[in-house]
DNA sequence: TAGAAATTAAAGGTTTGACCAGTTGTGGTG
DNA sequence: CACCACAACTGGTCAAACCTTTAATTTCTA
C-alpha cells in the first residue's frame, strides 16, 4: 500500500441506507471490490481512518468488525488491520453454516448429502478440466494415503487434501468454497472418531477409483466413484457415531484458527 | 422469553481464547446452539446484557455486530436485538460470497456454473422426494409465469419462487441455502436486464419440463431439464450483458433488505 | 365508550475521551 | 556487528453522555 491514502478514503455520504456502521462496511467493501484495497494490504490506523471517513472510532470499529466477522479483514493488536490474504483457494467461513446447523438442527446425514452433491459435481468438472500437474498432485496424495494406512490422523490429512486437489481441478472456486464450508464441519466431528477407523484400505481404494476416472477424462465415472466413496464413508462414520447434529464444540472458529487451519497448515 | 434471564447469562471467563468481543460472540453462539436462545427471541437490552456478561457496552456491541454481520442477530432501534427468524427456508447471508467474488474476481459464468451444479443436484433430489403439495406449488408458479409473459418483473418473481419450491422439495436445507446464496447474487444482476427479456415463453417452457420430470419422479430427467434450462438462461443473459464479475453495486445487503426481501416478500 | 393523537419510557446508534496492552521499529550499547 | 531496551504506534476496552427511533402508555376528543 502506498502513502497516497488521503485520496482514496472519502467521507461517507449523509444520506445512507442503514446505520452508519453498515455504511462503513459497505464503503470498505466497495474499496475492496474496486481494487483500491487488495489482499494483504494494511488499512490506515483506526484513528486516522475514522477521521478520513468522518465517523467516530467506535463506529468505524463496528464496520470493521462486521467485515472481520465474515473473514474479509483481520486485526492484530499493535500491528494493524489487514485485508485477509487468500491463501491458496479462497475460503468462506464455515461459522455461519455451523450456526445455521445449530439453529435448525441439521442432521449429520443432511450435511453429508450436501457434501455428496457438491463433490459429485466437482468430480465431474475435474474430470473435464484437470491439468497434468493437478492429476499428479492427486496421485501423490493417494500414494501418501496408502503409506499411512496405520496412521489414521495422517491418512485423514491426505484424504482431505485429495478432495481439495479435486476441487481445485474443477476450476470452480465457488463450488470449492462451498464444499470446504460443508467439509470443514464434517471434518470436525470426523477427526474425533478417526482413531478407531479401520477401513482405511478400502477408503484409499475408493479414492483411487475417483482418481482414475478423472485421469481417464470420464465425468460420469468420476461422479459415480465419488458418490460410492462418500456413501461408504458416511456409513462407516455413522456406524461409529450415530446420527446427531453437527457440534460446535471446541472449535468456535471465531478467528479461523480451527479446522481450516489444520487442513491447510499441515 | 421469560423474565428469568439472570440465570442464563453468565459472566465471561477471564481466560478466554481471543479478544473479549470474540468471546462474547462465542458465548452468544453457544447459547443459540444449546437452545437457550431460539429464533425470534429478543435479547435483553444492551445495557443490561453488558452488565450480566461483565463487559462494557461497546464490547458487547462488537460481539453482537459480529453475529449480526453473519445474519444470526438483528437489531432494531427502539425495539431490541432479536435472533433472526428462519422464515421458510433458512438462509445464509450472501454477503460473504459476494465479498469473495469481489476479492478474487469471480466471473458471472463461474457463478452460473456453480448454480447449475447446485440446482441439478437439487432437482434430482426433488424428483425423488417432492410431496404432492410441493408439486402443486411448483405447478402454480409455472401457471403464474405463463400469465406474466408480458410482465418481466412479475415473471422473474415467479421464476425465482419456482426454483425455491424445487429446492424446498429437495428436502436438503443446506443445499437450498447454498443455492439461494449463489442465486441471490445472480439475481441482483439479472433484475437489471430483465426488462429487455424476450424469451420468457421459452423460459416458462423449460421450467415446465423440469416440473414434469419431478412429477414423473425421474431424477435423471429432472437434472437434464434443469441443466438445459440454466444453460439457456445463462446464454440469454450473457447475450445482453457480456461477461463480467458480479457487481456489489446498489445492493449492499448489509441488513438483508435487498434482493432476498424481494424474493420472499412479494 | 372507543378511537386517535400526543406523551413518555425504553431501546439501539453515535460520539468523545481516556487508558490499557500488545507490536514494531529504532536507536543505543556491548 | 549483534543484541537488547525503550519509545512510538496500534488495536482493544472502558466510561459517560447524548441522539434518534420505536413502542407502549396516557390523555384527549368525537
Amino acid at each position: 500500500m502506498t502513502d497516497s491514502n488521503k485520496t482514496r478514503f472519502k467521507a461517507v455520504d449523509p444520506e445512507r441506507h442503514g446505520t452508519t456502521a453498515e455504511e462503513i462496511a459497505v464503503q470498505l467493501r466497495g474499496m475492496l471490490h474496486r481494487g483500491e484495497l487488495r489482499p494483504g494490504d494494511r488499512l490506515p490506523p483506526e484513528r486516522d481512518l475514522a477521521k478520513m471517513l468522518g465517523v467516530s472510532r467506535p463506529t468505524l470499529r463496528a464496520g470493521i468488525s462486521s467485515l472481520a466477522a465474515v473473514g474479509v479483514l483481520r486485526s492484530r493488536p499493535g500491528a494493524g488491520t489487514f485485508v485477509v490474504e487468500a491463501e491458496g483457494s479462497p475460503s468462506l467461513d464455515s461459522g455461519p453454516l455451523r450456526m445455521m446447523a445449530s439453529l435448525h438442527g441439521f442432521t449429520s446425514s443432511e450435511m453429508f448429502e450436501a457434501r455428496k452433491s457438491l463433490e459429485m459435481a466437482i468430480a465431474g468438472l475435474a474430470a473435464e478440466r484437470a491439468t497434468g500437474d493437478q492429476m499428479a498432485a492427486m496421485a501423490e496424495e493417494i500414494t501418501e494415503m496408502y503409506a499411512s494406512l496405520d496412521e489414521p490422523e495422517q491418512f485423514l490429512i491426505h484424504d482431505m487434501r485429495f478432495h481439495q486437489m479435486v476441487a481445485a481441478a474443477s476450476g470452480n472456486r465457488i463450488l470449492t468454497s462451498l464444499m470446504n464450508m460443508v467439509a470443514t464441519i464434517l471434518f470436525d466431528v470426523r477427526k474425533k472418531t478417526v482413531k478407531r477407523a479401520k477401513d482405511l484400505k478400502e477408503s484409499a481404494e475408493m479414492h483411487r477409483h475417483v482418481y482414475r476416472a478423472i485421469r481417464d477424462r470420464d465425468p460420469a465415472a468420476a461422479r459415480d466413484a465419488m458418490r460410492d466413496h462418500l456413501v461408504r464413508a458416511q456409513k462407516a462414520q455413522e456406524s461409529e457415531e450415530p446420527e446427531r447434529v453437527a457440534e460446535v464444540s471446541g472449535s468456535p472458529n471465531g478467528d479461523g484458527k480451527s479446522s481450516e487451519a489444520v487442513v491447510r497448515e499441515v
